[in-house]
DNA sequence: GTCGGCGATGGTGGGGCGCTTCACGGCCGT
DNA sequence: ACGGCCGTGAAGCGCCCCACCATCGCCGAC
């Protein structure tokens, strides 16, 4: 089977290349009718763009870019990427647009990752996670004039526009939810504490403790490993002024930190309240069910797409903007601290 | 910031476009002195062959397809996608291999998309999931001559390669060790009972009670949302003569299923036992941990990219091959059955 | 009323995007 | 003189689009 081209629909059509070409792209210079004959031979044929030929000519490579930066062995253990791809996917499926997934190591392969895109001109932007402090992706990809949207932020990521989830005020609405319920000693499990939404929530943390005069939170930091996070909520719970409520940074450590409480005989939410950020189905698999902080992934990814192509377009559209607010969801992980 | 050519290789160098392909493509008919400068000046530039010139002059597009057919409400609580694509991008990256990702909400538009890529030169062959019984997708892509590798099988994919897990021996397994726990009373909750594996299973499960002399297994539809899998295990619970252990075929369903059991006051493994297909972090996320099947997903990815390079290359390695065996992981949910 | 000029309309030809590769052509050594 | 060895020129992959051209209707000048 030959994929049928240009040239071959000229032929049926009795007219030029050219005017085939005009016809397909609804420029002027055909007439109306010619137009609908060559756009019924062409959908006769089944033609379709050679994508390659397109982008070569100097348009667009048709697709975007999302690099994932995680060990492979804790790919697919978190929701949030998938539901972001979902996300992403419908925006670009409108515009018939492709994703290239790349998995790399660590930054200098997302970077090498961005480079080698670029240069080989095979995506017309790209989507970045997990800003960090000073991220040197940021300037690279200022640098090539890559387009890009980071999903992150707001500061720190310089002239590229960003997605950013309200971090500070989802912390502040979980402190303010504890401290309601009468917790006072607060801890919370975090990720890598390079990464922006880390520092922002941290800080805020810490913030609202001070005014609402509770003592300074506990910070404990864990990887996204089974056994890096269990041991995280194993050292808290294990400390004589234990927590009473401790706030982890992802769906996966705080379902594990929820296992870690009810092997060491803890009642939860009795004598241990437990929060999550990133909601998920995860959080409602366990037992009690996992308060946690949801927001619209998919809607988030689907924003994302949006921006990348205003961007791509240079045209207006692709400024920094916050994602949806936080959304708090008590459930029964989380009640008022009762000694038995 | 301009992306070099051959042709700024070639000025640079001194010598002609052609030289410079040549010296960049291992290709005889330089010397190796010219061969070496070249490389030097493409170095120094930080050239990379354009993917879409390349592709145009009758290459490869450089990258594969790998459709999702899944509700994008689902999409992300499965772990195996996600690692299968890692498994797949080991292999990849070691090729400069691109991935193509794609939603699509049913076969129709997985065809669709198919096609597409086809047309369109996007990918050089197509990695398929989910075999159902009868598949649209195996004609298609015959015709299309579209290099494809089936994760499923092994009957029903013509002249497609496939690597298949062995879905028969996995589930004789399950019944032989809960036989030997003394269960008698066999359930399982299938999703779509299209699907190949399903199918393969459903057979050895009755097969393998046939011949233990156990009464005929009962069979519960469900798909994989949250409420249709806990209202499955809710049904067969519910039963008067209900069954003493359950087999699920996603770790998605079984800890659903766990939670459901659980919340109906059954205590597990004592009055019920549990098992899941696809062992994950889920599984032992929940108490008890689940007894599962485990395979090596990844490692199944990167077999079929690398079939699936066979299959593009048309040399050999294409042939259908089983994928290594299930291993069964005894855990907390499953054990003898007592009255109490 | 006729005719030349002119703009609008509908269509063709061809170059070029970056890369590969085939046909050829100097220039050695034997 | 002839066969390797190095190297060049040019064509062409499929598409887009600029430069052109033919035709025709319109209008004002004669």
């Amino acid at each position: 089977m030959k994929r049928p081209t240009i040239a071959d629909i000229a032929d049926r059509a009795g007219v030029s290349r050219s005017a085939v070409s005009f016809a397909l792209n609804d420029q002027p210079g055909v007439s109306e009718e010619t137009r609908q004959r060559v756009l019924a031979v062409a959908a006769e044929l089944g033609w379709r763009p050679h994508s390659a030929a397109r982008a070569l000519r100097g348009g667009r490579a048709g697709a975007i870019g999302l690099a994932l930066q995680r060990p492979a062995r804790l790919l697919g253990a978190e929701p949030f990427t998938m539901e972001l791809i979902s996300g992403l996917e419908s925006e670009l499926s409108a515009r018939s647009c492709g994703l290239n997934l790349q998995v790399v190591e660590d930054t200098e392969a997302e970077i090498a990752t961005y480079r080698r895109w670029w240069a080989e001109h095979r995506v017309d932007g790209v989507i970045v996670l997990n800003l960090r402090d000073a991220d040197p992706r940021v300037g690279v990809l200022e640098d090539l004039h890559l387009p890009a949207v980071v999903i992150g932020g707001p500061a720190g990521t310089g002239s590229l526009p960003s997605i950013w989830s309200q971090d500070a005020a989802g912390m502040t609405d979980v402190v303010e939810y504890l401290a309601a319920l009468g917790h006072r000693r607060l801890a919370h499990v975090a990720g890598d504490p390079d990464m922006r939404h880390i520092v922002d929530r941290t800080t805020a943390l810490h913030e609202v403790c001070r005014l609402r005069g509770l003592p300074e939170p506990v910070t404990v930091r864990a990887d996204y490993s089974d056994e890096d996070s269990a041991q995280a909520t194993r050292r808290l719970l294990a400390s004589p002024d234990r927590p009473t409520a401790i706030i982890y940074h992802t769906d996966l450590t705080a379902v594990t930190g929820l296992e870690v409480a009810l092997e060491m005989g803890l009642s939860v939410p009795d004598e241990l309240s437990l929060v999550a950020f990133n909601d998920s189905r995860l959080c409602r698999l366990v037992n009690p069910k996992l308060t946690a902080l949801a927001h619209d992934i998919p809607g988030r990814g689907a924003q994302a797409a949006r921006m990348l192509f205003a961007a791509i377009d240079g045209g207006p559209g692709a400024d920094s903007q916050p994602a949806e607010p936080y959304r708090l969801l008590p459930r029964g992980s989380t009640g008022k601290y009762r000694t038995r």
